[in-house]
Formats: C-alpha cells, structure tokens, sequence
DNA sequence: TATGCGCGCGCG
DNA sequence: AAAGCGCGCGCGCATA
C-alpha cells in the first residue's frame, strides 16, 4: 500500500487527490501556501479511547483546502504547535462542516482561537432545515445539494494507526473538496429562504460558544461525593422499605412497579407522579416519590462526577440543535441541574465569583409583545407580578388578596394557556407541577376569564389557528427570521409550533445576541461559562464581578432591544460563590 | 454484548 | 385527537 508519499513528490503529480504533509518543514510550506489566500476549508480526523471528546481524545489529521488540491496534516507525525499556519488560521475566514466539533478540538489541543468568521456549512443546513426530520450531516448535506455520494465508513476507522491508509487519506481529502460546492449551494438555498439574518447571528455566535465549551464549568467534587453518598444511601434505604411492602421488586422499574400497585389494589394505569398523586394510599405513594428523588438526585451528581476533568465539568452547548432556536447542552446536560444543592457544586475557583443573571419570565413577556396584547403589556410596564395579576383575574379578587396559593395556580394558568393547553390539560398540570387541585368545570371557567381579560392573546390565538388551518402556511418565524417547517396534516401540531416557535425562538434569538455582545465586552479574565436559556453564568475575578454584573445585565438589555425593541424585558442577577447561590 | 425504545423526570 | 412547548439522560426491557 502507497503510504505517506513526500511531499514535493505528491506535488508534481498532477492528478494528486491530496499533499501529505508529516514533517514540521511540511507545515511551513502550507503556511507558505495559505498566507495570501483569504479562506480556507478545513477538517479534522479524531482518534483515541473518546475520539469525540476534545480532552480525551486526539487529532489526527488536519485536512485544509484553500484554492488547489488539499493539504492532509498528519499532527501525529507533526506535533500539536501549527506554528505559523496557527495564527494564518485564526484570522482568516474558515469553512467548516460541525465548526463545533473541529474547532472545540483545534482549541483544546493545538491552542487555536479563531478571530475570523467562521462558517458552518451543517449550521447552515440546520438552519435550512428546521422543523424537518432532514439529517443534516456532511454527506446527508452532499447528496441533497450536489448530489454527490461520499464514500462512507472510514469516519469511524481507526484514525491513530501507525501510518494513515491510501483509503483514508482519500477520504480525508473527499471531506473538504466537496466544501466549497457545498457552501455555494448552500449559500443560495439560505439567500432563496431569506435566512440570512439569522445565519448571521449563528456564524458570529460560533466563537463564542467555542470558547464556553472549551472554558467548563467549575465544581466542587467533594461536595457531588457527599451528595451521591447520602442520596444513595436514601434512595437504597427507601427502595428496600417499599420492597417489604411491595414484594422483591425493582423500584426501578416501572413494569414491576405497576404490576406490584396495581396487586396491591391501587387504580392505577402507569407509575408517573401524577398516577401517584392520585392513588388511594397516600403513604404508600410518597413513600415510592421519596426514592424516585432520591434516587435522581444520587444518579444526577453521579453523571456530573463522570463528567469532571481537572475540577472542572466540560459540557457541550448547541446554538442550533433544536427545533426553536434553544440551545440544547449535553455530556453533561447543565440545563436540567436540579435547582438546590446540586446547584451549589456549580463554582467560581479561589479568588474569582459568579455572576448570574436571567430575563425575568421571558417568555411571558415575549408572548406578551408578539400577541400585541395591551393589558399584558401594561402590567409589564407598570411592574406588576403577572402571576398575581393573572390570579385576581381568575379568581376574580383583588390584587391585594392573591394568596400563595393563588400565585401558584395562575403560574399553571399563564404558562400552560399561554401554549394553548385545553381545560383538562389545566387541571393536570396544575396538580402535576402546582400541587393545585381542579376540577373541569372550574378550570373552563378560567380559562374563559383568562382569555378574556387578555383578548389580545386570544385574537393572537386565533390568528394562528387561522394560519395553521391554511394550505398557503408552511413555516413559522423568529423575529431574527429563524424559519421552522411546519408538519403538515394535523392542524394541531402545526397551531402549537405556530404559538411556541416565536415565543421560544425569539426568546432565544435575544440571549444568543446578548451573549456575542457580552463576550466582545468582558474584561481579561472573565469568560462566559454556561447559559441556559434564559440566563447566563459568567465567571470573573472578584474585583471585577459588581462590574461584569452591570455589563451582563446590559448586553442582555441590548441584545433584545436589537431584536424586539419594545418588548418589556427585565434582567435580574446576583454575584456568589456558587451557581445555587448567586442570587 | 450491543442497540433501540419507552418511561419517568430534571430544567426553562 | 400529537388538545401546553422545548430539551437530555438513566434505567429496564425487548431484540439482535
């Protein structure tokens, strides 16, 4: 087999698929190549016991192509330092297919940070396809726009052998020669679809959230210990209580749990909280709810220890893998961290502080200023609790006598109704997440009386059933432009991704420029370090938190008004030493 | 022994 | 009736 063929030797075939590149005078000539050139298409191959994982795993070829045949880098055989091609790199313009992953490697390993655009050519079909079930990988992208059929398989070959196979570096190669004819199609297709806008705020939040991935999260390892100890030993105490009572079941498994209550007398169809809520013994119930918690929460700081490296917990955020907008996380998720003391695990180091702040009730306000409604925008502007006003309206009492209670039913009422939940769904809801019980007759009258009082989300309601009721709707739109596909059939699912897509994606369209904002306005030292959809966790030196609180509450404030000038927008934060803490 | 799926549940 | 929406993950369990 042909095998790491010389450079200059490679060079005067004319036929040559590839230059080869495996010695630290090889590197020099790229840069050489590349200097006067104002782009590039880049790829990187990964090898290792997690060739996924940027700290665990290792590059093994960095393929470039700018103007004639590919460039293969063989960082095995070159070492990690690119030299003077590193810094060509970072401030030229790059095209990547998933920039996430190659970038997220070229920064944990050969220390590059890109100062230039950086186009996403899988963004981009992500963002092209939204709402469709289209996959958007490189050859799914290949076949679609140009027809073109990549020889698979040997992405996942071995990729840390000795020396690299003739096939993968053909294949290495195949990965970035088709890239320039991918992003021309794709480039027309997201001009043809007036996307432009909203790839515009991808491609400048692509850096960003490299630099949030590559920066982690730092924790209290001790203290996810003490967790996992004690709730485990909770969750292995109470599982066996319930096993005396039950039989020698898995209380892990709803199965054998069913079958257990349902033999035990109970009426019930599934072991869900809500069934529980609802069964006879109520004892029995909670004594079954207590392992669950404890058991989620033990497994919760269990998968969080897994995840720590050097202190630090390294997730994985998406700007552009869910239907909305929303960033999804991952590998550790950090958006569903139970509220409370696991939160507390989540710290600033010696020395330095955590600033976190969020929108306050973002989505209602959105909804709000989408749907146009006034009174919902007068009590906004006027600083009234939302929540409380809903429930005088509701309960038809003054403001002034909303109890706790109250408050809590007319969250159930504003966030489910507000989506276009039915009265049944209210009365589920309202026991499931509220503790408050209904029955259905009351909750019609509510929801009679909530639309009502706000006659402009209703009139919004309509409208979108309207739309979703036509043949001529086909997506639904962000105000930064965002488009998702609508299903078709079913007028249902498409009067719901109608309502939510612009709350939610709007919503998340505005944090997405707060935080490009934000990271070109942070001081040296301070780097962003998670967001969850509505809030942002910066970690900074402790002389410059009061500082970076009042900036990041700004560039909230701004990425917003850039989007949705009027929309009655509040940022709340606070300063500590942890993520639960900083209030 | 690996893979896929549904359940149940954490968060916004 | 897919009659609130958006996620990811660990588990049990069925299947290959």
């Amino acid at each position: 087999m042909e095998l790491k063929t010389p450079v200059r030797a490679v060079r005067e075939e004319s036929k040559a698929r590839y230059r080869l590149v495996t010695s630290r005078d090889g590197l020099n000539e790229v840069a050489q190549d590349l200097a006067g050139k104002n782009g590039m298409f880049l790829d990187v191959e990964t090898y290792g016991q997690n060739a996924l994982d940027p700290r665990l795993g290792d590059i093994r070829t960095l393929t470039i192509k700018a103007g004639g045949i590919p460039w293969i880098i063989d960082l095995k055989a070159t070492g990690y330092d690119l030299g003077p091609l590193g810094s060509i790199m970072a401030r030229v313009p790059v095209v990547i297919h998933n920039a996430l992953f190659d970038l997220g490697f070229l920064r944990a390993k050969c220390g590059l940070i890109p100062q230039g655009p950086i186009l996403c050519t899988m963004v981009m079909s992500r963002l092209l396809n939204l709402g469709t079930n289209n996959a958007n990988d490189l050859a799914s992208a290949l076949k679609h726009h140009l027809g073109i059929d990549l020889p698979k398989g040997l992405a996942k070959s071995d990729w840390g052998g000795m020396l690299l196979l003739d096939e993968q570096l053909d294949y290495a190669a195949a990965d970035v020669a088709h890239l320039p004819g991918l992003l021309k199609a794709l480039t027309t297709a997201t001009k043809a679809a007036t996307l432009n806008g909203v790839l515009r705020l991808e491609t400048d939040l692509l850096p960003v959230i490299v630099e949030i991935n590559a920066t982690g999260f730092a924790v209290d390892t001790a203290r996810l210990g003490d967790i996992k100890a004690r709730a485990g030993a909770q969750a292995s105490e109470a599982s066996k209580v319930m096993q005396a009572r039950l039989g020698g079941i898995n209380m892990a498994s709803p199965k054998q749990l069913l079958k257990a209550l349902q033999d035990a007398g109970q009426n019930v169809e599934s072991t869900d909280n809500e069934a529980l809520q609802s069964m006879k013994d109520a004892e029995l119930a909670a004594g079954i709810i207590a392992f669950r918690d404890a058991q989620k929460l033990a497994q919760q700081a269990e998968t969080l220890l897994k995840k720590v490296h050097n202190g630090r917990i390294y997730a994985t955020f998406d700007p552009t893998s869910t239907r909305t907008g929303r960033f999804s996380c991952k590998e550790p998720n950090l958006q569903n961290v139970a509220r409370g003391e696991l939160r507390e695990c989540f710290i600033a180091p010696p020395g330095r502080l955590l600033v976190v702040c969020d929108y306050s009730q973002i989505e209602l306000r959105m909804a709000a200023f989408i749907a146009k409604d006034e009174r919902m925008l007068a009590a906004f502007k006027a600083g009234i609790d939302l929540h409380a006003a809903t429930a005088a309206i509701v309960l038809g009492k003054p403001v002034g006598e909303v109890t706790k209670d109250d408050r809590q039913l007319a969250k159930a009422v504003n966030f489910g109704l507000l989506y276009g939940q039915s009265a049944r769904g209210l009365v589920r809801y309202a026991k499931a997440s509220y503790g408050v019980e209904l029955s259905e007759k009351r909750a019609h009258e509510i929801r009679d009386r909530f639309f009502r009082a706000y006659a402009g989300l209703q009139r919004w309601h309509r409208r979108c059933m309207d739309l979703a009721n036509s043949h001529e709707t086909f997506d639904a739109r962000t105000l930064a432009g965002r488009r998702r596909i609508l299903p078709e059939g079913n007028m249902w699912p498409r009067f719901t991704d109608l309502v939510n897509t612009p709350v939610q994606g709007t919503s998340a369209d505005a944090i997405k420029h707060a935080l490009i904002l934000l990271h070109g306005r942070l001081p040296e030292g301070a780097h962003i370090v998670a967001t969850i959809h509505d809030e942002i966790v910066v970690e900074c030196r402790e002389q410059d938190a009061e500082e970076v609180l009042a900036m990041t509450k700004t560039a909230m404030l701004d990425g917003m008004k850039q989007l949705a000038k009027d929309c009655p927008v509040e940022v709340e934060g606070g300063i500590g030493k942890t993520w639960g803490s900083a209030k």
